[in-house]
DNA sequence: AGCACGCCGACT
DNA sequence: GTCGGCGTGCTC
């Protein structure tokens, strides 16, 4: 029997729209529309063209009129049954969209899309009375252009376009029509080369060959491909026009070759590896990886959670897995966390897999990445080294999924589709019967927790590799400081430590989680902070390059930038106080402490770029410089030998937030940046600046204490009921204008009560808010929230998918509510 | 969301 | 009498 039916899912619907919709399969399209199949399919009353994916086939269908599939979009790319289970899978857990699923994991080049534009219809208007000027002019146009797509239009004929075109459809002067744009091509590099012998040519360029005369300008690019210029960049550069390669080449004299070139291959880095091609691992390594080894030859899915202290080899262990999976045919995926995807980073990977490598990072272009993906999907390339998105490589025969620094926040997604790398890599893991590996050396508590269940194989290796000891680490109490007179933010242990290092030419790190000058700015007479206009965060002073007298405000929450006011824009009092520091300040305080000494600053102010982000890191470790100073990216795993001394500041800035996770942020961050210090053989030190000097978070982190950490950690999180004894939803409503948001929040929680007393009353959840996000105002936009705990299950999935297709729909004059399943941050 | 169908006021 | 306003309701 024959599948004439198939079930399709619309890519550019809205949430309340996504369904299975039965589709009839043309004859013609009999072979060509499989489930996983992308299609362009009619909809609606107006039969409008929309572009869908195929989920399943069906021999019948229980729907009176259904309409026929009209075309397959992209034979050559189509989802396989692992992808579409993932899409189903992305759905659900994080209520998006088909058609976000599928925009997560497939590139954007490698879809056609389709293009609303408008077209005349040839019938002239019956009065051109009935048309403004405008309106002519814009019909003139689009007769003389053909057809015309609305954002060019409007670029063209101004803000009222729609309005025009809407009174042109009227009157049936104008169609809308769908065009397909279709993916990307692939790139090619064409060569020419001989089709005769090289002494024919030789004659025939020289002329003489009887009855076979070529023009002057056909012979001179003989010649070239004679002499070996043969591919078509260099002819062209070469003056050699396609018209006499051409009429070469259909006269028989010279052949075409294309060769496919893969865009992704200029990723491959300029450094050179840190791990050499043979090593052997010491006692603690090799149990690991024999544990490791052993899960991953019985067949079943695994998780192992590796958990080494800083400095303890984790990156040979996960080398030797990957050696062992390629060598059984198995594919691999390698997760890091962006701000670790250096050059010297992958230069691990690349000098040790060479071609085999493909990297996937959100740096790449379009071309670049449609080519990895191509490059992935043929088998060309079988070890995935990438960020977040790379979790959904479509990797031939997956055998492992490796996730490095397994409980940085990055690794979830915060637009949509709002998932969690570690849970989608869990989904394929499983699916594929693959080994999961989380590497940390500071767990997120929900995988300790359930390494301590017995549900991920907990491995441990506690000794730092190679004989390095960790540092001897001073906390120093910054409270006696500031009336002792010193208004430095350097402390005196940390200034005495720094110059005494500096002076034995050894380097060192020093943290500080703000960039800028100076933290805040208020004003003496009224007391206001000045804040940016369009968010409710207070304003940053962050001075020029190259001048510490001249500066600008900065708001670190949508990047505006403005001057420096003269006057409190709220009482006119000229008393402008500039408070607190941050990197650029202490910048400023390190070159008057340490006179001749070279300092780098490294925040988002001066890594503008990748290029210069990975510059910078390659100058410290040459020696080029004996200080780095910088904002979280000074912590990540970048082994630099020569560093001694590492200084924290303001250890305890980040243990207040409003944030359940504040003190696993600032336990990680510590160990992290503690383990900088002493690696190879070189004994160090660090000194940890706090207010706190005995919050009990920073002298755990202080001694690498994880294990004790953790204890302490999960007791308050099981005592106050927060992840992982449950999970956090959080419910944002957004809207430019405040005063519709306050309705909206109350029908939205009454929509949530009346929900719950009826189809959901089995659900348990505690509802808080809603009250105002803790940026209220973000780049023009009021935000409402509330947020539930509630346990995360198929009931309650469905209960929040209600909320989202009663409240979710976009662009209109009501707030949208975007639903976030366990945040990164609250 | 779009776009139909559908029922009431000011225009050729 | 019709054009067109935007109020419900469906989309295979």
């Amino acid at each position: 029997m024959q599948q004439e039916y198939a079930k399709v899912r619309l890519l550019d619907a809205p949430w309340f729209l996504d369904q299975e919709y039965d589709y009839q399969v043309p004859e013609d399209l009999l072979e060509s529309v499989l489930p996983g199949s992308f299609v362009t399919v009619p909809f609606g009353g107006g039969n409008r063209r929309r572009m869908g994916l195929v989920t399943s086939l069906a021999e019948d269908s229980s729907y009176e009129g259904v309409k026929p599939i009209l075309s397959v979009t992209t034979p050559r790319i189509s989802l396989s049954e692992e992808m579409l289970g993932l899409v189903c899978f992305l759905r659900e857990m994080t209520l998006c969209t088909t058609g976000d699923a599928v925009h997560a994991m497939i590139p954007a080049g490698a879809l056609a899309s389709l293009t609303e534009c408008y077209a005349p219809t040839g019938k002239s208007p019956s009065d051109v009375r009935h048309l403004s000027t405008d309106e002519a002019f814009l019909l003139a146009h689009l007769q003389k252009v053909g057809s015309a797509g609305l954002g060019s239009l409007r670029a063209r004929f101004g803000s009222e376009t729609e309005t025009y075109l809407q009174h042109l459809m009227r009157l049936k002067l104008v169609t809308r029509e769908l065009r397909q744009k279709n993916e990307m091509a692939e790139k090619e590099e064409v060569s020419f080369e001989l089709a005769v012998s090289e002494a024919d040519a030789q004659a025939l360029v020289a002329g003489e060959v009887k009855g076979q005369r070529l023009g002057e300008k056909q012979r001179a690019a003989l010649a070239l491909i004679l002499s070996g210029t043969t591919e078509e960049k260099a002819l062209r550069a070469a003056g050699i026009t396609k018209a006499q390669t051409d009429a070469l080449l259909k006269k028989a004299r010279i052949e075409r070759r294309a060769e496919r070139i893969w865009r992704d291959r200029r990723t491959a880095p300029a450094a050179e590896s840190t791990v050499p091609r043979e090593f052997t691992l010491n006692e603690e390594q090799a149990a690991a990886h024999g544990e490791i080894q052993r899960l991953s030859l019985d067949g079943a899915p695994h998780a192992v959670l590796l958990h080494g202290v800083t400095g303890s080899g984790k990156t040979p262990v996960m080398l030797k897995t990957i050696d062992g999976m390629l060598a059984r045919g198995k594919g691999v995926i390698v997760l890091l966390p962006e701000i670790a995807l250096t050059p010297q980073s992958l230069a691990i990977f690349c000098s040790r897999y060479g071609e085999r490598v493909a990297v996937m990072h959100s740096g790449l272009s379009a071309g670049e990445r449609l080519d990895t993906y191509h490059r992935i999907l043929s088998g060309e390339a079988d070890v995935v080294v990438g960020t977040r998105s790379a979790v959904f490589a479509p990797v031939k025969n997956l055998g492992l999924i490796a996730i490095d620094e397994e409980h940085e926040h990055t690794y979830k997604s915060d637009m949509n589709p709002k998932y969690h790398a570690r849970d989608v890599a869990r989904w394929r893991c499983a699916h594929n019967k693959a080994l999961l590996l989380l590497c940390s050396a500071t767990p997120s508590l929900e995988s300790y927790k359930r390494a301590t269940e017995g549900r991920y194989t907990l491995l441990k290796m506690t000794h730092r590799h190679a004989g390095a000891r960790l540092p001897e680490v001073t906390v120093a109490d910054m409270r006696g400081e500031s009336t002792e007179g010193n208004l430095s933010p350097i402390g005196g242990a940390l200034t005495a430590s720094l110059t005494e290092n500096a002076a034995a030419g050894n380097q060192s790190i020093l943290f500080l989680n703000r960039r800028g000058y100076n933290h805040a700015v208020s004003c003496r007479s009224c007391g206001e902070a000045l804040t940016c206009p369009s968010c409710s965060v207070s304003l940053t002073y962050h001075t020029a390059p190259h001048s510490y007298e001249e500066g600008y405000l900065v708001c670190h929450f949508c990047g505006r930038r403005q001057r420096m006011p003269e006057k409190c824009p709220s009482c006119g009092s000229p008393h402008l106080h500039r408070l607190g520091y941050g990197t650029q300040r202490v910048e400023q305080e390190l070159g008057a402490l340490l006179p001749g000494k070279r300092i780098l600053r490294m925040d988002t102010d001066t890594t503008g770029t990748r290029h210069s982000y990975d510059e910078m890191l390659g100058a410290f470790r040459r020696h080029e410089a004996d200080v780095l100073l910088g904002t979280q990216m000074v912590t990540k795993g970048h082994d630099f030998p020569d560093v001694t001394l590492v200084g924290v500041l303001m250890a305890d800035a980040s243990l207040y937030l409003d944030d359940y996770r504040a003190a696993e942020r600032t336990f990680a961050l510590l160990t992290q940046v503690i383990g900088r210090a002493g690696r190879a053989g070189k004994a160090g030190r660090a000194i940890i600046q706090t207010n706190n000097p005995d919050h009990e978070v920073i002298t755990l982190a202080c001694r690498q204490d994880y294990e004790s950490f953790f204890q302490r950690e999960i007791r308050l999180r099981r005592l106050l009921v927060f992840p992982p004894f449950c999970d956090i939803v959080l419910l944002t409503l957004s809207h430019f204008r405040e005063r519709e948001l306050f309705p909206a929040a109350k029908a939205l929680s009454d929509t949530l009560a009346r929900l719950l007393g009826e189809r959901y009353k089995d659900v348990k959840l505690i509802a808080f808010g809603p009250f105002e996000a803790p940026v209220y105002r973000a780049e023009g936009k009021y935000r409402l929230r509330m947020v539930i705990k509630c346990a995360l299950n198929k009931e309650t999935r469905s209960l929040f998918g209600e909320l989202l297709a009663t409240f979710g729909r976009q662009g209109t004059a009501t707030p949208l509510l975007s639903i976030d399943f366990n945040p990164s941050s609250l």
